[in-house]
DNA sequence: GCTTCGACCGAACGATCGTGCTATTCTTGT
DNA sequence: ACAAGAATAGCACGATCGTTCGGTCGAAGC
């Protein structure tokens, strides 16, 4: 890997965590230079301005979700133990970084009322996520492991929104109890759409 | 009502629409005040720094949501009836104001990683708008509308997650499904833990 | 009617913002 | 070893940031 590659994606990981703390407004190029350890000018001119540098710490996200999350679990047999370790991975990944909230959930904050190209590209990516988790779930229903009678869209959302309450109460309540209570409600969530307890 | 507070409200009023908009950062004093109709150094007045604007604008949402979420619902009878109507009153809160996404969220997003005053309002707001809902839950429990096997504050937490499922699934996705979703899942979880149908 | 006081404004402050230009240093192909 | 090109730094710019200060205006109290 050549020099440059390298300092972008160290710079592209810096940006990622300092966004996931503080927002994409509030990073702003000269702090990130000095955290990153070089001059402002000189990590500009990786990127052209700033909002096709917010561009890419978005894609730098996507593809860290994607290789965190979805490429080891798709080595797993479909169904069940791929969803399972998806939505595993996908709590683990929150974590890798000791800090910060969900990136998307950073960028969907401060770009709702801002169309342009941000917002379409986080726009394309959760939709590519939320596809991909609906897309494990349909797996399940074809496998037999869930039941048929249900729509995967709809499973896959209550999957998601049980992974983004679990997020809040962790991260901005602080409480301690929501890995346990995610469980639960997950737990519960496949024995409810279990093909055999129907 | 004297007029400085009515000027502080329209300032707070068209703050709030702004951030669930752009967030707190990209709001400059600058622009508000042209938004609002006043100087910068007349609105500055009002507050003393802007930590301190961005703290009253949390307390606006919070006074604003429990007055339209809670307060109109403890007039029905405890229980389902009260429960459903602060549910319904949440969602039609989000839509209220034509744009924008939920203040606390755009709160969580920027200041997860800056402790400070800003942060523990925000924790203090939020945690109260938790406990609210677990209350509500926990009368549908006394009042024999919900199994009492089941803990309260899981079923909150459920609830809340599906709130912030079709939130996003809403706004940033653009899926026209997600009411309808949302809907059915909250009917599927009501039915879950109704005391008859265990 | 004069005083007092709070609301608001205009101008200005130093700091920091994103960005462009030019020079220098480093890497790489031949 | 040397030329070529990319990577980075230094410096400066106009704009905008939050904040301060002195002053104007209108309303309220004596």
């Amino acid at each position: 890997m050549e020099k440059s590659l390298s300092t972008k994606m160290n710079i592209l990981d810096t940006a990622l965590s300092l966004v996931r703390k503080i927002g994409f407004k509030s990073v702003s190029i000269n702090d990130l230079a000095k955290e990153v350890g070089m001059s402002k000018s000189g990590l500009f001119a990786h990127f052209n301005s700033k909002e096709s540098m917010h561009m890419m710490i978005l894609d730098h996200a996507a593809q860290s979700f994607t290789q965190s999350v979805f490429v080891p679990a798709i080595k797993l047999q479909r169904g069940l133990p791929r969803l399972n370790a998806i939505i595993s991975n996908w709590m683990n990944w929150y974590g890798s970084n000791k800090e910060g909230g969900c990136p998307f959930l950073v960028a969907a904050a401060e770009y709702d009322g801002k169309p342009g190209e941000v917002k379409e590209r986080l726009n394309l990516h959760l939709t590519q996520l939320i596809k991909s988790l609906t897309k494990a779930v349909s797996l399940s229903i074809d496998e037999g492991h869930l039941d048929s009678k249900h729509s995967a869209e709809q499973i896959a959302y209550e999957i998601y929104s049980l992974i983004l309450g679990a997020l809040i109460f962790n991260r901005t309540l602080g409480k301690k109890s929501s890995m346990k209570m995610f469980h639960n409600s997950l737990e519960q969530l496949f024995n409810r759409y279990s093909p055999v307890n129907k």
